[in-house]
DNA sequence: TTGACAAGAACGAATGTTCGTTCTATTACT
DNA sequence: AGTAATAGAACGAACATTCGTTCTTGTCAA
């Protein structure tokens, strides 16, 4: 009876098609990767995908709100650890530094990835809920007085600006070992600059 | 005599051409633009396309060249009018943005694609030759004691990131009016992210 | 225990379309 | 006359997707 968490297994077709796609499309680009390809490198056949999947647009969907959502997720939790904006904002760039050195393909589908272009009905990153909410951190530390007067936009760029563009250079290989040894200097300077 | 210079005439096929590749390619993206999309917006057939360029990547490989030696001419000026790291950079920075403002398809295909999905043999955009020059300003800085004793890449980073952001924001459609009305502000939070 | 049956999952050859490119013909210029 | 430019029909490879089939697993009757 029960057991009925073996749905991350691996071993899952469903799961095993997923982690491959991401793999290939944030290595080659979703353009650049047929369905043929991701069959080929997961060892499964194209039925099996589309048993799961109703089109490889679909799949690339399936991808992009799973990770959407556990962004969110994440954010939910500093939410409920913390209490200033500081320590709020300082968490998520923490988190953001860990995941992409933990979980790069993700993180670069997230961030670097062009979603429009492939997912159409998508409204762009920038806008998704995660990203209001890290808008609205910033928005109450101005309030509270922990960040100084500044257009709401300008202070949310000016703090998370400079983490996101390490994350990039990070992910596009123009960096040099873990995105950690930054992580202290780099929350320095953004702090700094709305303080 | 002469008149050597016409060739940025818009009469002239090629320009025509590249203009419309340029605009079609940063709406749609590269992929989802078809070289029939192109010859029916610019008016032109096929054949002159083939003509002036020996394939579509060689066209979206002109596009991008071209952009980048303007990048380094503008960097080059800045350069050539201003002395100090503080003023170079923060010339740098509003050249962007006036860029931004002024032809966004030009500065959108220049941050904002992926170049390497179809360009595989450009190497990616912040190893180009203007973030190299823009990476020497920010370690003159740091010689010089304008800016203070960080790494490098950290003190790049929190300088361009901000604005490099925020442009992508403008240019994403998340923000509303000109760039220029949040220049002043954003420039203040960078430099004192360094000082 | 066995055999019949059902249903979801996996399979992969075949299909129809799209797209970049080539080819041949025609026109403009010098 | 000869070269550069333009034109658009035709080509062939690559692609996402479909569909008829096979495999696997579980259920239940005898």
């Amino acid at each position: 009876m029960g057991n009925a968490q073996v749905k991350d297994t691996f071993s899952d077709t469903r799961s095993l098609t997923l982690e491959t796609a991401l793999r290939l499309f944030t290595a080659k680009g979703y353009f650049n990767t047929s369905m043929q390809d991701i069959r080929k490198e997961a060892n499964v056949s194209i039925g099996s995908i589309y048993h799961h999947f109703n089109s490889k647009e679909e799949l690339a969907g399936s991808l992009y709100t799973d990770l959407v959502q556990r962004m969110e997720a994440l954010i939910q939790d500093v939410l409920a650890e913390y209490g200033t904006a500081h320590d709020r904002i300082r968490a998520v760039v923490a988190a953001l530094f860990q995941m992409a050195d933990s979980e790069p393909d993700a993180v670069r589908f997230l961030l670097c990835a062009k979603h429009r272009e492939f997912l159409p009905c998508e409204k762009p990153v920038c806008s998704s809920r995660p990203f209001e909410m890290m808008r609205e951190m910033v928005q109450m530390g101005i309030d509270r007085g922990e960040i100084c007067d500044l257009d709401p936009v300008v202070a949310t760029t000016a703090l998370f600006g400079g983490p996101i563009r390490l994350i990039q250079l990070k992910l596009d290989g123009a960096l040099e070992g873990s995105l950690w040894q930054y992580f202290d200097e780099m929350w320095a300077c953004s702090w700094s600059a709305v303080t």
